[in-house]
RNA sequence: GCUCCCUUCGUCUAGAGGCCUAGGACACGGCCCUCUCAAGGCUGGAACACGAGUUCGAAUCUCGUAGGGAGCGCCA
């Protein structure tokens, strides 16, 4: 391990002329932590070495791509901040490019077709796993001489492409994150680079771009290593610079499996229609898999300045929603007034004057991570009705009519705490607790002396002369 | 099944053989502040998966064991 943190600054010093790194999603879903992560990580290594980001819409799935979710995408990716320099690409509109290499792959006999029928191929990948053998391509079509590919054509049966992985070869790689990496080629079966539809397919596409987009550094899941071989040996059939490849760690959720919908909002349109900040959404991410010495809320280009290749976690990450609780709060509680202001203006009633809405915004502020926990005291404190609890009834009824009498007549133009405490003669708890009680329905709450001066007098009269009343 | 990856407080993590009596942050407990809840301040408990080996010395290096994960797709 101290071999591979001493090599990481000569890499990425390296290279650092150069670096350019790429976010690449399928457009088939919304985004998710994990993939927002994986953009973050790409965007801060450029933003570091004051390189590009390259935006790249893997769409060569027809099927499960929807243009809904392209569109999305560059709606979350704007809303975190990470801008892309070039792009976005889109596979779908790449195959003249991609058919130039398949060319070549063909010339230099790399590649051959393959007429097995997806039924045969989940049929022997059946057996093979059955009979305890690791279930690779079996190799049917690999030796077919010219004659029985001519006949095959013939019958008119169309053919995938597949990659002729050499036998025998020792392939040795650095892995950005997980030090040198050693596979076999002969644990690698012959792969499809071609579908039978003519589109290209993943391990061919996604190796094939990041060269030609002269992509350096690919940061992207740890679900990808073991296909990296796969991939470094498109790239050296054809000629093509192999970019750095860096595995980061997955994300988990409490229970221990892959970040998924039973896990709660874990796509950035839920975050964001929850009500979570941005950049709260990215200092969460930022430290998942990733250490950084600072421990406070961090603006993008901090992060820039904090980022460390050496510093991503090889271990997987377990997402918790105590951490983004705890981003929140930083980040409301580093908000100025007016931000507050904005930032709550959905959930404050029309037309209320600036004293009340600010002092509304004092009280509640340390009280809310999110607008939605704004909404409910807005609904106490400006709302028609108000129901009481039983804690509170009990409350105000033991402080007596009196009490509220001597209260309500205090209230004049503007309910004021002292005016009110001197007319009851009352302090403390004896006199705050039941006055909670009787305009809020609660017994705890924010600090109620910017609540009362939230509250419109008239208000304020109307809920305490209920008690003075006698309420039933 | 085969290949690869991983394992430090509940969680995110620091850790490059002696700076480790293992540090920080979140969460949790206590105290202070206080009309209450929060917020804030102070403070406490809490971890090197296990077993061998190398070494004067191991969280750190090696091997093994256990457990977890990924890949082996005409998905990406």
């Amino acid at each position: 391990m101290s071999l591979r943190l001493r090599n990481l600054g000569y890499i990425v010093r390296m290279s650092s002329s150069l670096v350019v790194t790429r976010f690449a999603p399928s457009p088939s879903g919304e985004l998710h932590l994990g993939n927002a992560r994986t953009a973050l990580f790409n965007w801060l290594l450029a933003r570091a070495h004051g390189g590009r980001f390259v935006l790249r819409i893997e769409d060569t799935d027809l099927e499960r791509t929807q243009e809904r979710y392209v569109e999305a995408l560059g709606v979350d990716l704007s809303w975190l901040g990470l801008r892309w320099d070039e792009g976005p690409f889109r596979q779908s509109e790449r195959a003249a490019v991609y058919a130039q290499y398949f060319e070549q792959l063909e010339r230099k006999q790399l590649v051959y077709p393959c007429f097995c029928s997806p039924l045969e191929l989940d049929l022997s990948r059946r057996s093979q796993l059955a009979a305890g053998r690791p279930p690779r391509y079996a190799g049917t079509c690999r030796e077919l001489n010219p004659a029985q590919i001519a006949l095959r054509r013939a019958e008119r049966r169309s053919a995938s492409l597949r990659f002729r992985v050499p036998l025998g070869q020792r392939m040795q790689f650095e892995d950005l994150v997980h030090g040198p990496q050693n596979f076999l080629s002969d644990d690698i079966g012959d792969f499809i680079v071609r579908r039978e539809d003519g589109t290209a397919a993943f391990f061919f596409s996604n190796a094939v771009d990041d060269a030609l987009m002269h992509v350096s550094h690919v940061l992207r899941g740890e679900d990808h290593l073991s296909n990296t071989p796969r991939q470094r040996l498109v790239l050296e059939a054809l000629g093509l610079p192999v970019p750095l490849y860096g595995h980061v760690s997955l994300l988990i959720g409490a229970d221990g499996a892959p970040l998924s919908k039973r896990h709660g909002a874990t796509t950035l349109r839920e975050l964001r229609e929850t009500g979570y900040a941005h950049e709260a959404v990215c200092n969460q991410l930022f430290r998942l898999g990733h250490s950084s010495a600072r421990n406070e809320l961090l603006t993008l280009p901090q992060m820039v300045q904090a980022f460390e290749l050496s510093h991503l976690q090889r271990a997987p990450a377990q997402f918790d929603v105590a951490h983004l609780a705890h981003w929140q709060r930083e980040w409301v509680h580093a908000l100025s007034p007016e931000q507050a202001r904005a930032w709550l203006a959905p959930v404050l009633p029309q037309q209320l004057d600036e004293a009340r809405s600010s002092a509304f915004i004092r009280a509640v502020l340390p009280n809310v991570l999110l607008p939605e926990d704004a909404r409910i005291w807005q609904q106490i404190i400006f709302g028609e009705a108000l129901s009481y609890d039983q804690p509170a009834l009990r409350a105000a009824e033991e402080a007596g009519p009196e009490f509220f009498l001597a209260a309500a007549n205090a209230v004049r133009d503007e309910a004021n705490l002292s005016t009110l405490r001197g007319a009851t003669g009352r302090k403390g708890a004896a006199f705050y607790m039941p006055l909670r009680a009787a305009l809020t329905g609660r017994l705890h709450g924010p600090e109620l002396a910017p609540l009362l001066a939230a509250m419109p007098a008239e208000r304020v009269r109307e809920r305490l002369l209920q008690f003075a009343r006698g309420r039933t």
